[in-house]
RNA sequence: GGGACUGUGGGGUAGAUUGGUCCAUCCUUCGGGGUUCGGGACUCCGAGACGCCAGUUCAAAUCUGGCCAGUCCCA
């Protein structure tokens, strides 16, 4: 009733899979970070520079190359006479690949996928654009945890001291990063609570009470929480946050076998999520000294970024009885006797969202799988002289239909001119663009524009299959060349001396001791990654020896510089 | 933990060295009008800022101190 009288005028019109407004709230220019730059100024006193170059949030901002444009002669003159407004420089990114992390925030934010500007540390808003990613990401990883026979439960967020302290491992690795809660109102709390930075220490008490028989196992729950850890390092949106949207997911097993079975179970479902977010990993046992605080052993879910940069988007631990013993989580045995039970754990994050950025990103900003994207297909109506009524019609009708498909489509009716349409939607990274002006309405035909940059016409026959079709080619093409940046981002190294200045992930045989380990470590000034659980990203052959002390029956292990 | 630096409209900036020329520049953005609309349109009108609190001074965006926020470097 009042809903409709109430909606705000940028609210979309049309139709549209979700109820994001067609506009954000006024924010960063999207997608220019250039044009700010005054045509000409020359610097009156070159002795004079301000101190610096210190990156404040300003000066972080660099803008493309060329930037500083030559005094000229003001208003220029127009070949055809006149004044003429300057022309507008194309607008680019910082070069994704020498000045990443300028690229990355700036990306973001043209993209709209999060506001920076919170004024606590590592701390972030989600917008709605940045949101509906998210919920894409959640709605992968909860169908495909699922399927392993895993349930969504929901533990507080506070964690009694007490309980936190229990594993002794565990409260080293993690006492310098929690948050902690000492006061309710005015008063001193008897018990400090501890924001939960993941959460064993909340669940495993309670774990302890619903399991009393073998019959309770296995117990695979699942939760999507936020947890709390203080960063101390600079933190990044979405890579290094402090309030991180984590997913957890806890299980309980019989023995060490299950519980290995568990692992291989939760490596196979990443798998699953890790196709439909077109991210080619590698799975790598992490040396003894970096596993998880409390582990028995570690698989960490490592992806290249360029250069010998890897991100770690998510973990698998096996923590044997680690936990089980503090907390007392045991059961009987249908032969009478009381057991431990082995425990596993496997977590993600918003970093997903991170990887699929620094993976898929290129010069025009953000590129999405369609899994992940907000709209999967946004439709421009080309409204032009006496047909735009007859074309506005043709391009809702089309998108209703896809939206019964199930695509999330959107329709772009606001004001702005095509091209700027365009420009928009490819930073925003919305994998098909479909225009429509008076020839598609007349012959019953559509453009159709990839994020990729192909270009064609379809129709008019089978109009709706061509362009369901066109999305999946376009992630088919985005998949093939996803794995092949993938599979340049790995080379041998042979000797320590290689790996200074690599040029990408390294791999290499190591003998497993940590005096090797460091020495590996210094000399890529990175971190030696962990022995690869299962195929090798390349074929190296068999591994010679130890690449830090040349010792036989050394294995494959890899090294870069994690982000 | 130690060190350095930076805070000017929604975003990016000029102004700071030498306090006064600044009721603060330019681009973008935002609101309104008109002309437009097949790759970031033009035009007219309008809106919007010196992080906070003290201090020095006839006078502070500019100098000093504290706080808050942010960034970088080093253990």
């Amino acid at each position: 009733m009042g809903d409709a009288a109430a909606r705000p005028p940028h609210a979309r019109l049309v139709v549209d899979g979700t109820d994001l407004p067609a506009r954000l709230p006024p924010r960063a220019s999207a997608g220019n970070p250039s044009r700010g730059e005054r045509v000409s100024r020359p610097r009156a006193r070159p002795g004079h520079r301000r101190p610096g170059p210190v990156a404040g949030p300003r000066s972080a901002r660099v803008g493309p190359v060329g930037r500083r444009a030559k005094p000229g002669p003001w208003p220029p003159h127009h070949p055809y006479g006149g004044r003429v407004s300057p022309p507008r420089p194309m607008p680019t990114f910082p070069d994704k690949t020498s000045k990443f992390i300028d690229w990355y925030l700036e990306v973001l934010d043209a993209a709209e996928l999060t506001d920076k500007r919170y004024p606590v540390k590592g701390m972030n808003v989600w917008t709605p654009y940045g949101f509906q990613a998210r919920r894409q990401l959640d709605a992968v990883m909860i169908r495909e945890i699922e399927k392993t026979r895993s349930v969504p439960v929901e533990f507080p967020t506070l964690i009694p001291q007490t309980e936190f302290q229990k594993e002794k491992e565990h409260i080293k690795g993690f006492d310098a990063q929690v948050y902690w809660v000492t006061k309710g109102g005015a008063t001193d709390l008897d018990v400090p609570l501890v924001l939960r930075p993941t959460s064993e220490t909340a669940m495993y008490p309670v774990f302890a009470l619903w399991i009393r028989s073998h019959k309770d196992l296995p117990l695979n729950v699942y939760q999507i929480v936020n947890t709390f850890r203080y960063e101390t390092k600079t933190t990044r949106p979405f890579l290094r946050v402090r309030e991180i949207h984590f997913f957890e997911e806890h299980t309980c097993q019989v023995d060490e076998a299950a519980a290995t079975a568990r692992v291989g179970s939760n490596l196979s479902a990443f798998g699953a999520m890790a196709e439909a977010f077109v991210l080619p990993f590698v799975a790598i046992r992490r040396p003894e000294w970096d596993k998880f605080p409390g582990a028995f052993y570690s698989i960490a879910l490592d992806i290249p970024v360029g250069g010998a940069r890897t991100l770690q988007i998510g973990s698998i631990h096996h923590y044997r009885e680690n936990f089980s013993g503090p907390y007392g989580i045991h059961y009987e045995a249908p032969d009478g006797s009381s057991k431990l039970v082995h425990q596993t754990t496997f977590g993600l994050s918003e970093r997903l969202v991170g990887a699929v950025v620094s993976v898929h990103g290129d010069a025009k900003g953000v590129v999405f799988p369609s899994s992940l994207a907000p709209y999967q297909i946004v439709v421009v109506p080309i409204l032009s002289g006496d047909g735009a009524a007859g074309v506005a019609d043709y391009a809702a009708r089309l998108a209703e239909r896809l939206l019964a498909r199930g695509l999330r489509v959107h329709v772009d009716d606001s004001e702005e001119r095509p091209g700027a349409k365009y420009y928009r939607w490819e930073t925003h990274g919305v994998p098909v663009r479909l225009e429509i002006g008076r020839r598609e309405a007349a012959q019953g035909t559509v453009t159709v524009a990839d994020r990729l940059g192909e270009k064609r016409s379809v129709g008019p026959e089978n109009l709706d299959d061509a362009i369901v079709g066109a999305l999946a080619d376009y992630d088919r093409r985005l998949r093939e060349k996803a794995h092949a940046a993938f599979a340049s981002s790995f080379s041998v190294a042979h000797r320590l001396d290689e790996l200074k200045d690599s040029t990408t992930v390294r791999l290499l045989a190591w003998c497993g001791t940590e005096a090797c380990g460091h020495r590996v470590e210094e000399a890529i000034d990175g971190a030696l990654l962990g022995t690869p659980e299962g195929p090798l990203p390349i074929d190296p052959g068999a591994p010679g020896g130890c690449i830090g002390c040349g010792a036989a029956n050394s294995r494959w292990a890899l090294a870069g510089q994690p982000l």
